[in-house]
RNA sequence: GGGCGCUUGGCUCAGUUGGUUAGAGCGUCUCGUUUACACCGAGAAGGUCGGGGGUUCGAAUCCCUCAGCGCCCACCA
C-alpha cells in the first residue's frame, strides 16, 4: 500500500485480523524463533482464565498490560516468552453446568448422568469456553506464544499435579484429618477458608437455657445446632460464672440428653449476650478450636445434605425446620428469656451464595506449620539454606521479606503479610467430579492371599498415594481411587512451573524460569498469587516469579462492578469492532494506576480511538510529504526546530522507557502522547510545512519511526499497519526498540523555542481577543535584547505564518499608538490593530498581568527575605528564585510603561 | 473488632526523594472547513489540592486529628 492508498482514517477492523494472522504466521511468538543473539529471557505466565465462560474487560486490561510488558521487551531484545493457558476452574465450572442443565429441565444433573457421563458434559462446556476465550485473546492482539498453551487439567499438568501430591504427602505435610471444614449443601463440597464470602444479614438472637433446672443461660442464632452442645464458655474474669467452671452439668435439652461442660476461655466475650456461649464443637469452627484446647467431644447434628441427624426428634428436619421447632418447644417451655434482631455476617460459598454449613468431615490438608528440609540449594532462595529446616509458612513470609518477590503496588505487601499469619492448613479435597482426582488409593478389605497359601492380608497397605492404580503385592483384593477432586488453586498454584514442563527438568524450565513478573488482579493475591508462592517455594526452592504487578477492578463510569445482572457490562469484543483493539487497550492502562480500581466508559475508549486515528494521520502527512519512505538511521539537525525536536524525541524517549522499566504504563503512555499530539504533530509537522531543507524529510521520517517504535507495545495494529509503509521485510513486532539518543539533548535549543512558540502564542491570543479575522495578517513590532532578536529574526518566516503576521519590525524604543501588547521572556510584543483597539479592554488586560505578576513577585520576596531560608535552602533554589525575581520585575516595569503609553 | 486505601478544577485522573505561578484528558465557552486529521485546528474560562492542627526556611507531598467514601480480613455466638 503506498501512503496514496492510507486512506482518511483510519478503520481499525479492516486490518486488525490479518495484522494477528501475519504475526502468528512470523512465529515470532514463540521466543525459540526471535532473530539475532538474545541472552536474556523475560517470561509472563498468563494468569489462565476460568473455562467458564467469555472474557470481559478485566482480561481485556490484563492482556492489554501483560502484551505491553511483553512487546517491550521482546523490542528490547530479549527472549520474550508469554505462555498462554486456561484454568478448568473446578467448583466454578462444575457449577455453572449444572445450572444449565438445571435450566435445560433435568432436575438432578449429577444423579440423572452419573460421574462420567456428567463430566464429559462439562468437558464440552469447557472446550467451547476455551476456544471463544483463545480467539478473544487474538482480538485484543495479545503476543502469547500459543505453540506452548496449556490447561490446568492436562495430562501434562495431571502428572505435574499427582508428583507435588506425593511429595507433600511423604513429607508429611499432606494429611488425611477430621476437621470442621466449610461445607456448601449445594455444591456438596467443602471449601477452603478464602473461598467463602461474607454476607450481612438479618438473624434473630435468642437467649434461653438447655432448661429450668440448667444454672447458666445461652444466647444463639441457631437454635438447632444446640442439640449438639457438649460445653458452655464463659469468660475467665466473668465473675458471675466462676462457681460453675470446670463442672460438668447434665441437662435435657428438649428430650435430649446433654452433657455440658463448663470451660473458661478468653475468646468469649463477655459483654455479648448473657456472657455465655454455648460450645457446638461440631458445627462452628471457633467452638472446634475451643474443643481442641478443652478437651471436648464433638456431636455431630446436622449432615451434609443440611437435615438434621442423631437426634430423634427432630431427624430427618431440614436445619431451618428444626430451628423453628426448637423455638417454639423452648417458648411452649418458657424458657425463652429475650429474643433481639441483629445483624450479622453469614458465610457463603463464593461460587453459589448458598449458606455455609460447618461440619466435621474426613479431608485432606496441607499443613501450613510442618517442619520439612528445604528442597533447593543454597541461596536458591537467598538467605536459606540446603536442607534447612522451614515451613510453608516461613517460606511464604521470607521471599516477600527480602525483596526476592516485590508486590507492585507496595501496600499490597501488608495485606499479604496479614493474610499469612492468620493462615490455618489449607483443606484441599473437594468433593466435587470435575478437577484433578485425589491421587490416593484404598485398599477393598475382602481379599484372597497371594504367594502360596500363606496369609499375609495383615501385612496389606490400607492406602497408597500413586497416581496410577497400584497393585497389592499379598493379596488380590482391588484397590479404589479416593472419590474427591482436588481444589483448582492445587494446579493454579504450580502454574509457573507445571507449564514449562516440570516433573521434568526441561530446557524451558531453565531458561524461563522463575518467571519475571506476575500481573493479575489484587482480588486473586490470596487464592493465587499466595498459593504459588507456597508451592514453588517448597516444590523447586525457588520463587515462581521477582515481581507481582497487582491491577484494579474495571468498573463502569459510576464505579460499580460491571455485571450481566446490573446490565452495565461493555464487552470487550463490541468495543474492538467499534473502536478498535488499540483504542480499547489505551483506554485500559492510560489513566490507571497499579492495584487501583478503574472507570471505564464507552466515551473514554472513544477518545483513545480518536489519538489512534491522529496517529494514523500523522503518519500519512509524513509519507505524502517526504521524497522518499524510508528508514533514516541518523539525523542532523539544522534549525532550531530540528534541534529543538529531536531533543524533545530524546528527553521523552528516556522518560517512556523509565516509565516502563517501572512497569508505569499509563505515565510512559501520557508522556508519550503529549509528545506526539503537541509537539510532534501540532509544532514540528506545521513548521516542516513552512521551513522546509534536505535535513527535514530525514527528521520527519526519523521521529515518526522512533514514536511509531514506542507506541508498538500499546497499540500493536495501528503501529504494524503503519510501519508496512515503509515497505522492508521485517515486522514492527520485532523491530528494534529506540535507542535513546542523549547527545540529541539540547537544553539551549530548548530554551529558544520556547521564545518562539511564546511569541505565536502571544500574538494568537491577541488576535482571538480582540476577534481578528482568521485570514487577516496583522503586522507585529518587538523590541528586545540583542540575543533574542537573532532568534526571532532566525525563525520569522515560522512565526509569520503561524501567526498570521505580515511583517515583523524590530524597533528600540516602545511605540505609542493602536497597539496591543504583552510582553513574554523578555520580548516585548506590539500587535498592530488599527480600527480594532479598545483602550479600556487593553488597559483591563494590562492591569490584570500586572496584578498577576505582582502577586508572584511578593511571594517570592516574602521567601527572598527570610533569613532562614537563605539559611537553609540549597543555593540552587535560592538562585533560581532569585533570577524568577529579577525576571518579574523586569516584565512588570515593561508592562507598566506599555500601561502608561495609553 | 482489626487492617489497608481514597478525598486535587463539572467529570476521570497525574503529581517520583517536600523546592517555579499545581498538570493532563474529557466536558464547557469563543473562533475557524488553511489539501494529514472536524476522530481536527486556534484561543479561553475553571482548582486557596476534604476540614483543622503540627513539623519545616518551604507542605498537594511528612506527622496528628476530624469528616466522608471504599476495600480486605475476623471465630461476638
Amino acid at each position: 500500500m503506498s501512503e496514496k492508498e492510507m486512506p482518511k482514517a483510519y478503520e481499525a477492523d479492516q486490518y486488525e485480523d490479518d495484522i494477528y494472522a501475519a504475526w502468528e504466521k512470523s512465529g515470532f511468538f514463540n521466543p525459540d524463533n526471535l532473530p539475532g543473539e538474545r541472552k536474556e529471557s523475560f517470561t509472563i505466565v498468563l494468569p489462565p482464565p476460568n473455562v467458564t465462560g467469555v472474557l470481559h474487560m478485566g482480561h481485556a486490561a490484563m492482556l492489554a498490560i501483560e502484551d505491553i510488558m511483553i512487546r517491550f521487551e521482546r523490542m528490547r531484545g530479549k527472549k520474550a516468552l508469554w505462555l498462554p493457558g486456561t484454568d478448568h476452574a473446578a467448583i466454578a465450572t462444575q457449577t455453572k453446568v449444572e445450572k444449565l442443565l438445571i435450566k435445560d429441565g433435568m432436575e438432578d444433573p449429577r444423579t440423572t448422568l452419573g460421574r462420567e457421563n456428567f463430566l464429559e458434559k462439562v468437558e464440552e462446556f469447557a472446550s467451547n469456553s476455551h476456544d471463544v476465550i483463545v480467539s478473544q485473546a487474538k482480538k485484543m492482539g495479545a503476543s502469547l506464544d500459543w505453540s506452548r498453551e496449556a490447561y490446568t487439567l492436562d495430562k501434562d499438568r495431571n502428572n505435574a499435579v499427582n508428583a507435588v501430591f506425593k511429595m507433600m504427602y511423604d513429607d508429611g505435610l499432606i494429611y488425611r484429618g477430621h476437621r470442621v471444614i466449610n461445607w456448601c449443601p449445594r455444591c456438596k463440597s467443602t471449601l477452603a477458608d478464602d473461598e467463602l464470602e461474607h454476607k450481612e444479614g438479618n438473624a434473630k438472637l435468642y437467649t434461653f437455657k438447655y432448661d429450668s433446672d440448667f444454672p447458666i443461660s445461652i444466647s444463639t442464632t441457631r437454635p438447632e445446632t444446640k442439640y449438639g452442645d457438649t460445653a458452655v464458655a464463659v469468660h475467665p474474669d466473668d465473675d458471675r460464672y466462676k462457681e460453675y467452671v470446670g463442672k460438668e452439668i447434665k441437662v435435657n435439652f428438649l428430650g435430649q440428653d446433654l452433657n455440658i461442660q463448663v470451660v473458661a476461655d478468653k475468646a468469649v466475650d463477655m459483654d455479648f449476650g448473657t456472657g455465655a456461649l454455648g460450645v457446638t464443637p461440631a458445627h462452628s469452627h471457633t467452638d472446634a478450636d475451643m474443643a481442641r484446647v478443652h478437651g471436648l467431644k464433638s456431636v455431630h447434628v446436622i449432615s451434609e445434605d443440611g437435615l438434621m441427624i442423631n437426634v430423634e426428634s427432630v431427624v430427618g428436619m431440614t436445619v431451618k425446620e428444626a430451628r423453628k421447632y426448637a423455638v417454639s418447644k423452648l417458648s411452649e417451655k418458657g424458657l425463652i428469656e429475650h429474643e433481639e434482631d441483629i445483624v450479622h455476617n453469614l458465610s457463603v460459598c463464593y461460587r453459589c451464595e448458598e449458606t455455609i454449613e460447618p461440619l466435621p468431615m474426613l479431608q485432606w490438608f496441607i499443613d501450613v506449620n510442618k517442619k520439612f528440609s528445604f528442597k533447593g540449594e543454597d541461596d536458591s532462595i537467598k538467605g536459606i539454606k540446603a536442607n534447612q529446616e522451614v515451613t510453608l509458612k516461613l517460606l511464604m513470609q521470607h521471599v516477600v521479606r527480602t525483596d526476592q518477590i516485590n508486590i507492585i503496588p507496595g501496600q499490597f505487601e501488608k495485606t499479604y503479610f496479614h493474610w499469612i499469619d492468620n493462615l490455618r492448613d489449607w483443606n484441599i479435597s473437594r468433593q466435587i467430579w470435575f478437577g484433578h482426582r485425589v491421587p490416593v488409593w484404598y485398599h477393598d478389605k475382602v481379599s484372597v492371599t497371594k504367594k502360596g497359601e500363606e496369609n499375609l492380608v495383615d501385612q496389606c497397605k490400607e492406602m497408597i498415594v500413586s497416581s496410577d492404580e497400584p497393585k497389592c503385592e499379598f493379596c488380590d483384593a482391588k484397590f479404589f481411587q479416593d472419590p474427591d477432586t482436588l481444589d483448582t488453586w492445587f494446579s493454579s498454584g504450580i502454574w509457573t512451573f507445571s507449564t514449562l514442563g516440570w516433573p521434568n527438568q526441561t530446557d524451558d524450565l531453565k531458561t524461563f524460569h522463575p518467571t519475571n513478573v506476575l500481573e493479575t488482579g489484587y482480588d486473586i493475591l490470596f487464592p493465587w498469587v499466595a498459593r504459588m508462592i507456597l508451592m514453588t517455594t517448597y516444590v523447586l526452592g525457588t520463587v515462581p516469579f521477582k515481581e507481582t504487578y497487582l491491577h484494579g477492578l474495571v468498573r463502569d463510569e459510576k464505579g460499580r462492578k460491571m455485571s450481566k445482572s446490573l446490565g452495565n457490562a461493555i464487552n470487550p469484543l463490541e468495543m474492538i469492532k467499534k473502536y478498535g483493539a488499540d483504542a480499547t487497550r489505551l483506554s485500559l492502562v492510560i489513566g490507571v494506576t497499579a492495584g487501583n480500581d478503574s472507570k471505564l466508559s464507552e466515551s473514554k475508549i472513544g477518545g483513545y480511538r480518536n489519538f489512534t486515528n491522529k496517529l494514523w494521520n500523522i503518519s500519512r502527512y509524513v509519507f505524502s510529504s517526504v521524497d522518499s519512505i524510508e528508514i533514516v538511521e541518523s539525523v542532523n539537525p539544522v534549525t532550531l526546530s530540528d534541534k529543538w525536536v529531536l531533543s524533545r524525541l530524546a528527553e521523552v524517549s528516556k522518560k517512556v522507557e523509565l516509565h516502563l522499566e517501572k512497569h508505569e504504563f499509563s505515565q510512559a503512555g501520557e508522556k508519550l502522547r503529549e509528545f506526539t499530539w503537541a509537539e510532534f504533530a501540532d509544532w514540528y509537522l506545521e513548521i516542516s510545512k513552512i521551513q522546509k531543507n534536505e535535513n527535514t524529510d530525514k527528521i520527519l521520517l526519523y521521529t515518526l519511526e522512533s514514536i511509531l517504535s514506542q507506541w508498538h507495545p500499546f497499540m500493536p495494529f495501528v503501529t504494524e499497519q503503519v510501519y508496512k509503509q515503509f515497505g522492508l521485510p521485517n515486522m514492527m513486532l520485532i523491530n528494534k526498540w529506540p535507542e535513546v539518543n542523549g547527545s540529541k539533548t539540547n537544553t539551549e535549543a530548548e530554551t529558544d523555542f520556547k521564545i518562539i512558540q511564546n511569541l505565536i502564542s502571544s500574538i494568537r491570543n491577541i488576535r482571538a481577543e480582540y476577534n481578528v479575522e482568521h485570514k487577516k495578517e496583522v503586522s507585529v513590532l518587538i523590541k528586545t535584547s540583542n540575543k533574542q532578536r537573532t532568534i526571532i529574526e532566525n525563525e520569522k518566516s515560522i512565526v509569520m505564518s503561524l501567526a498570521k503576521v505580515s511583517n515583523i519590525e524590530f524597533v528600540d524604543e516602545s511605540p505609542k499608538g493602536a497597539f496591543s501588547s504583552t510582553v513574554i521572556s523578555g520580548v516585548e510584543v506590539y500587535v498592530s490593530l488599527e480600527g480594532l483597539i479598545d483602550i479600556q479592554k487593553e488597559k483591563n488586560r494590562l492591569q490584570k498581568e500586572i496584578d498577576l505578576t505582582e502577586k508572584y513577585i511578593s511571594g517570592l520576596e516574602k521567601k527572598l527575605s527570610n533569613k532562614e531560608f537563605l539559611n537553609k535552602a540549597p543555593k540552587n533554589i535560592v538562585d533560581k528564585l532569585t533570577s524568577q525575581k529579577e525576571d518579574a520585575e523586569l516584565k512588570i516595569s515593561t508592562l507598566k510603561s506599555q500601561l502608561l503609553s495609553f
